[in-house]
RNA sequence: UGGGGUGUCGCCAAGCGGUAAGGCACGGGACUUUGACUCCCGCACUCGUAGGUUCAAAUCCUGCCACCCCAGCCA
């Protein structure tokens, strides 16, 4: 399938190769999101990792929430986390797990290091650990860290049973008080916190943390490789420590990679959240999002995404990818597969003078010239015609050499036209354009054989109906939004999103089905929204503009 | 000041001692019943930097510089 490989996928070859450490096991990845948001085009970047290395090597990936801090947590969000897994194509089978289902074997085994000398309760408060916990150049301290074996563990006994208040006390490992790795100076692995959880509803008034949780969920699973992002570096050696220390079934491996960015969008969950609380977006399913649900509303298709991924690579470096090559990814696809159509999206009006009155003429066009099976379509033509009005100019610039007082243009599969004249509103607007026509080009081929440079789409007043059109572009004006400096929604554009009430679309756009996918032609690729569509009222929307090299689109800065 | 990482074209990214792939973006041209698509051509004598080893270095060694992550009872 994706036969480029990575550094990931070189090492998990070398795992599994005579002489390596899983040699002869079958590659057993998971994907454990926090059931604590939606998830976003970053996430996917994993998912096709986690996935991508199960599926290269035979393998599997499991899906897991890892739901330890209900605090954060909330079911609401595991069928949304679901459903776009399986929306991007991958299968868990029947391995879906709740990090919370171990809760009891985190606890045995918590107690494992108790009674080994490994971990003691610390009943500091949250201020004195930090207090405590020194500085660069200075170890940390716990004045209970040399308590009795029996003693702490009678305490954690008590501390699940519920004895104690909220954050009187923690179990903490004893590791190093004095690691350069502040992650090793003792860290806390259970904390008390009285609140109710989505999976485990009361039964539990302690929590164990990630650094302890995770890798134990990972061995129990049978995990081979646990591949996660960059920041989970420096805690590597507390996540090994765990897996020494306990008699957990297996030792998985973890691998770090650089996590997504991509510029003219935020990516995390705090900036995303406020975008919707400000009202600047509609929710989490609001087009511009990069949200996979967004993506998805917006017309993104699963293997445009994936394609993405696939071509960025994947390193060790803190990277911030283009916008324009998501939108390339996404161009290509849509150009092989999806079926033409005309839309008129700023109309003027286009009256063919020798043309007879009430005459209808239907036209056959291609779906897609790209690929002549996806068969052809009829359109009507008659007397009146919309057309765009950047397809008229009245004294044409520079090099235009689309419709202008003397020009001749094709009416993309119709007839050749040349422009008469043009009548203005009281504003100095044009309104409508006046040409005759060429009877002798029906199907936009002259009789004399003479080159008609441009050819423009239009459609046919009689037949053409009325719709709502969202052109939808980047949020953000800026590249990096997401800085840590950046006032992000300073920066947020004002014209994201334009909605054009009565743009003319041609009869054959009216039935299609919801996120049907079409090019407009000339224009770029639309979907009708299934969200805000009615029977009587589709709505369609800009998944992405096609490529203009007559005015390129300007980068703002 | 400690620990862990990373530095190859504007943006991603191959490269793993033998003399800088590819994609996006950009510029030029051809073709075109979408100024789209497609197709050509151009786009790093140079790999953060300074030395060293070698017949030969982006690749090995040493120093320096820059940037990112870590002191939540978050993940």
């Amino acid at each position: 399938m994706n036969q480029s490989s990575n550094f990931i996928f070189d090492i998990i070859e070398q795992d599994i190769a005579p002489g390596g450490q899983f040699f002869g096991k079958t590659v057993h990845t998971r994907f454990p999101p926090e059931p604590n948001g939606y998830l976003h085009i970053g996430h996917a970047k994993a998912l096709e990792i986690d996935f991508g290395a199960a599926e290269r090597f035979g393998g599997l990936c499991n899906l897991r929430m890892d739901d330890t801090n209900p605090t954060k947590e909330d079911e609401e969000y595991v069928d949304a986390i679901k459903e776009d897994i399986r929306w991007l194509g991958h299968d868990w089978g029947d391995r879906f797990y709740y990090a919370s289902d171990y809760f009891e074997q985190m606890y045995e085994f918590a107690k494992e290091l108790i009674t080994k000398g490994l971990a003691y309760v610390c009943e500091q408060t949250p201020e004195e650990v930090r207090l405590n916990r020194g500085d660069l150049s200075t170890p940390a301290k716990s004045p209970f860290r040399d308590r009795p074996i029996e003693e702490s563990m009678a305490l954690f006994e008590k501390m699940r049973d519920g004895e104690f208040e909220d954050g009187k006390m923690t179990l903490r490992a004893k590791i190093d008080l004095a690691s350069g790795n502040f992650n090793m100076r003792d860290p806390v692995i259970y904390r008390i916190n009285r609140i109710r959880h989505h999976n485990t509803g009361d039964r539990w008034c302690i929590y164990p943390m990630y650094d302890f949780a995770h890798p134990i969920e990972d061995a129990l699973e049978g995990i081979t490789h646990s591949l996660c992002s960059l920041e989970f570096e420096a805690h590597r050696p507390l996540y090994d420590w765990v897996i020494n220390h306990c008699s957990v079934p297996c030792k998985p491996r973890q691998i770090e990679f650089a996590r997504l960015g991509i510029t003219h969008t935020v990516m995390s969950k705090r900036k995303l959240r406020n975008l919707i609380e400000q009202g600047i977006v509609d929710g989490w399913d609001d087009p511009r999002m990069p949200t996979l649900c967004g993506l998805r509303r917006r017309g993104y298709t699963p293997s445009s995404i994936r394609t993405f991924h696939e071509r960025n690579g994947v390193s060790k470096v803190n990277s911030v990818v283009d916008y324009a090559f998501l939108e390339h990814c996404l161009r290509e696809e849509l150009n092989r597969t999806a079926f033409r159509a005309m839309a008129v999206l700023q109309p003027i009006t286009l009256i063919i003078e020798n043309y007879p009155e009430n005459q209808t003429e239907v036209f056959t066009v291609e779906n897609n010239p790209e690929n002549p099976e996806d068969g052809t379509r009829e359109v009507s033509f008659s007397k009146k015609l919309f057309i765009e009005a950047d397809d008229f100019q009245e004294v044409p610039e520079k090099k235009y050499f689309r419709l202008f007082p003397g020009n001749e243009v094709r009416l993309k599969s119709a007839y050749v036209v040349k422009c008469i004249r043009c009548e203005k509103d009281s504003a100095g607007k044009v309104h409508t354009v006046y040409a005759t026509y060429d009877p002798d080009s029906r199907g936009g081929n002259t009789a004399d054989g003479r080159k008609i440079k441009s050819t423009i789409h239009w459609v046919d007043a009689d037949t053409a109906f009325n719709a709502t059109v969202k052109l939808y572009d980047r949020l953000f004006d800026v590249e990096s939004p997401d800085l840590a400096d950046c006032d992000y929604i300073a920066h947020v554009r004002d014209d994201s999103v334009i909605t054009i009430e009565n743009a003319k679309l041609e009869a054959s756009l009216r039935d299609c089905p919801d996120q049907a996918r079409f090019q407009f032609m000339r224009l770029g690729y639309f979907c009708k929204d299934a969200k805000s569509s009615n029977p009587d009222e589709p709505i369609f929307i800009r998944s992405v503009s096609l490529k203009d090299s007559f005015r390129p689109k300007n980068d703002t800065p």
